[in-house]
DNA sequence: CGCTTGTTTGTTATCGATAACAATGCATGA
DNA sequence: TCATGCATTGTTATCGATAACAAACAAGCG
């Protein structure tokens, strides 16, 4: 009890006997046991964060803003990778449950991840969704504004010329793609453009999806002139499908999507993009559910949405015809829409 | 006692209970406590990792092969971000020890990092090394083989014709800038092209730093046909430094670098890099951490070097009288160099 | 019938930290 | 001298799960 009133700077040691103890703790390698400690306190000053996948670049910056919020708070964090699979998801949050994280901050795989967080809800269990919200849940959440930013992507190329847009989106089980193929049709409907079904091609949100749903797209009769993928892991393989063909981009097509990858952008400018602010995906996300833990949060679910930036450069703006913003030869022309600068 | 029976499916429960019990756990959302059964047991199936930065693309790799190999053997993952800062490892370091983590997976910061890794093989805390190794430490550890890699990037730069060849370093306190340098000092000296320490800068393995010891490259009388960057983060402020100054790769600069970048290797193949297996520094690293846990591993340490890839594509042979491997027109020139396939 | 054996369930103690309370020693003042 | 206050230290019980052991009861057997 004497150690643990010096280890905890509580009042009524002696000097002394302060001075002893802290001796011992250095002479035994002593580290007090935080497990313990948590079992008395009921909280473990943990959070789980799960996403699909860490490698993915719009990922890893939400999984540091998590990391690095909990940590100045007092909190670590535990980290799995639900590689989008729903099965493995609930296991990981009945795992989280178990080891009694103080909360849970979630990237949904699909609309299904519903049946996995409702019950936590029910409970009371601290709860903040990330990038995806789900159908008919209560619950705070961080996104961003999917229909806006897919909007503003299609209307910029139509703006340029474009007029036969394909899209590559998801299953429709997930927020985001839904909010995405919305914007896209709401951009073309504003712009007089029919909707066409055969553009749109539904697949897995992961390279191998990309690569084969451009390659559907490239077996229409009448090719589009631009492709706009749901995010950055489709668009790898529509560049690989469309190199396959021995298409260009932009010169024999337009290629545009959602997320910006901090690397690419520096390196090789040349993606026109929807940058979401990842990074604040995950602070903000981990900073709400800090505050929902401590109880700070009240009853009302807080859903916020972030906006997003349409960054334009140079892959979708030279098709015959269609005019490009800058003459592309000169090598410093790479450097336009280069955001990071150091 | 029953109850725990239950859970644990041990056998000596009647039929009839065991299905009162199971009523009862559905009935009250029961979920077992594991910080409680770790107490007893004395384990957490929970290990550390420690990395500079996940977002990081050589880091987001290691773990995620560290967490898929942890969840497999049913440990969980406590993920800190050091940012490279010793001061930041420490504490992560005490405080995984304080949470009574099963062992620790490091990518330490730096050589200083061995004060805070001693005292816990010292205690024989399982600690597993990834990516550097630290001085004087006798630890398991998973690292690749810098020096061949750095060797045989410069050699082939001297291949194609340069041999004013410039590198970007860092500041001599870690295994891999060590190892990276020598590998160039080898190079070198096994193509009778003498040392030249004005093109050696030392600086922090970053971006600005990057940008910052290219920008000094670039203030030298006679300039190098070639820069070497230590790694994939050094690089991308090279190039800037380099745009900034209106030069272009690799008509006007040869630039190479270690760490390869999965999306950049395929949406702008153009980087000549050594590529080195990330995943499965985390996947090895996590399960030789896994056999120290089980005491499966035996008092020496097992040191693994794993070799790395040299990827020639196109950034380092263009140079005016260096031939260039491929004539640069045809946009299906981008794909040659390209690994990823779907 | 009394003893052993096996099945099933319940008690107690333990892991490590700590809240709540109890005990100890010493000094002060009535 | 003895009660009282104060500073300091020690005890007991607790968090939740479980190991080790104990108890309760039925069946089988000489």
């Amino acid at each position: 009890m004497t150690v643990s009133r010096v280890i905890n700077g509580r009042s009524g040691v002696d000097e002394e006997t302060q001075r002893r103890v802290e001796e011992a703790i250095e002479a035994l390698d002593y580290v007090p046991n935080r497990i313990a400690r948590g079992l008395v306190s009921q909280h473990t000053a943990t959070i789980g964060l799960i996403v699909p996948d860490v490698v993915n670049p719009f990922f890893s910056p939400v999984v540091r803003g998590a990391e690095t919020a909990a940590r100045k708070a007092g909190y670590r964090l535990l980290l799995c990778n639900s590689e989008g699979d729903l099965r493995l998801e609930r296991e990981y949050i009945e795992d989280l449950v178990s080891h009694r994280v103080d909360g849970l901050l979630l990237a949904p795989a699909s609309d299904h991840s519903r049946h996995s967080v409702f019950p936590l809800l029910r409970r009371n269990f601290p709860v903040v969704l990330v990038d995806r919200s789900l159908p008919d849940l209560d619950c705070d959440l961080v996104v961003s504004d999917s229909a806006s930013g897919a909007r503003r992507l299609v209307e910029h190329l139509v703006a340029i010329g474009h007029r036969e847009i394909a899209h590559v989106t998801d299953a429709e089980d997930t927020s985001t793609g839904r909010e995405r193929l919305r914007g896209y049709r709401e951009a073309l409907a504003g712009a007089d453009i029919p909707y066409r079904e055969e553009l749109v091609v539904r697949t897995t949100v992961d390279q191998i999806g990309g690569y084969r749903a451009t390659q559907q797209i490239l077996m229409l009769d009448r090719l589009p002139t631009a492709i706009f993928t749901v995010n950055n892991m489709t668009v790898v393989g529509a560049m690989q499908a469309l190199r396959e063909r021995g298409l260009s981009v932009p010169d024999d097509m337009g290629l545009v999507c959602f997320d910006d990858v901090e690397h690419l952008a520096v390196l090789s400018p040349f993606l026109t993009v929807i940058d979401q602010p990842a990074e604040t995906f995950g602070s903000l996300g981990a900073q709400l559910l800090l505050e929902r833990i401590s109880g700070k949060a009240g009853a009302r679910s807080r859903r916020i949405v972030l906006q997003c930036d349409l960054v334009v450069r140079q892959s979708c703006c030279s098709r015959s015809g269609i005019p490009r913003r800058q003459p592309s030869s000169a090598p410093l022309d790479v450097m336009s829409g280069t955001k990071a600068d150091p």
